[in-house]
DNA sequence: ATACCAACTGGTAGTTACTACCACATTGAG
DNA sequence: CTCAATGTGGTAGTAACTACCAGTTGGTAT
């Protein structure tokens, strides 16, 4: 990795991090491009370089490559699909963990403002798709079948709603003992699918 | 209903005429407030009272209620949850369809343009929670329980397939039909939720 | 070491979404 | 008819974002 790279990724890390406390600190309504660049030592137009939009620098987290659709890929060929889907769940936490605190902060601002709160959606949406691609791949089902989008559905709510769960309980509980705790919930009580009436 | 009234609705529904057409015309990052406002006959401040974001001008279809958690709380009590949830789903379609290609078009509008389609899902998030609300007291179980989340949000999806299948077959099938194949599919085949794997 | 090209930087000027505040017009009620 | 509530629209300002341009730095070939 050669110098130019190096400080490039610096500047990056370094744009996000004086960001994020700006936000801690002001609210991310309250924080100006330019009070970032100026406190990251940067130009305006170098951070804008960095990152095409403000909602971008509070969701880098979130657009960095998440381990699903890589877990489903890697698992062995004839593992239940269901238990791959498992461990795929847990591969996001067992990564996210590491940095707890920070991340569970970054994510309460991005619901307080809509700008990012609404983009993350958007964001998350790629990893739906790859997560799509994988289990299309594995299952031999076409991409855009109903099976195949549903499950990749199902798989992301079951992430967030760990997710959500881990956030609300404010870290008296681990992650992965949450994730355990809804997959169990999901397969013992079962979920109702919206079904045809009869016609009668 | 007085004049007044009378001519706020109309003042509101010439807004979304005149910006959709100038949407469809130049693009929806090509159409400024100001020309919406001149060709609507308002002031940009009105405008901007209407309508506090552009992208709520683009989204007006997709705020008002949907009929779904309505439809929830209106079936007979002794009812399947899962038809419940069916007639639910045929009810979206049942609303939607009367004006098919206008709401066609503005849904491809909304998904080419970033503002709009990210805060799409915002606008989604409160039916979805009505929905929750609507489960909720119907099965008795807690808002913020596992089933009751779970069971809002494969709804929503199933709603959103079904959506999706029909813009992509380019009106060639009609929703209800294509609502009834998804569901019907989904009961057949069985979708797969992650399961912990095994410790062992 | 020197020359050179590519990538990175940062400043200036401009557009546009959006806000705050203002005076003015219109509606509807007593 | 009067008056208060409600709606209208103009002006001035902020801040996100873009286009353009000149200058600098890092890697590379000679």
């Amino acid at each position: 990795m050669g110098l130019r790279e190096t400080k490039v990724a610096r500047t990056r890390a370094q744009i996000v991090d004086v960001a994020v406390n700006l936000f801690l600190e002001k609210g991310y309504d309250g924080t100006t491009m330019e009070e970032i660049a100026e406190q990251a030592e940067v130009g305006t137009t170098t951070l804008y370089r960095y990152f095409p939009s403000k909602d971008l620098i509070l969701l880098d987290p979130f657009t960095r490559e998440d381990p699903v659709a890589d877990t489903v890929r890697s698992r062995p060929a004839d593992e239940p699909i269901d238990i791959v889907l498992g461990h795929a769940v847990l591969a996001t936490f067992a990564y996210l963990e590491h940095d707890q605190p920070r991340i569970n902060a970054i994510r309460t601002l991005i619901d307080e403002s809509s700008a990012p709160r609404a983009r993350l959606w958007d964001v998350l949406a790629r990893n739906l798709a790859e997560l799509e691609r994988a289990i299309a791949e594995r299952t031999g089902a076409p991409v855009d079948s109903v099976s195949v989008r549903m499950t990749a559905r199902v798989t992301q709510l079951t992430i967030e709603l760990a997710a959500d769960t881990w956030r609300s309980s404010e870290g008296t509980r681990r992650l992965p003992e949450i994730a355990r705790t809804i997959m169990a919930a999901l397969k013992s009580d079962g979920v109702p699918f919206p079904a045809v009436p009869p016609s009668a």
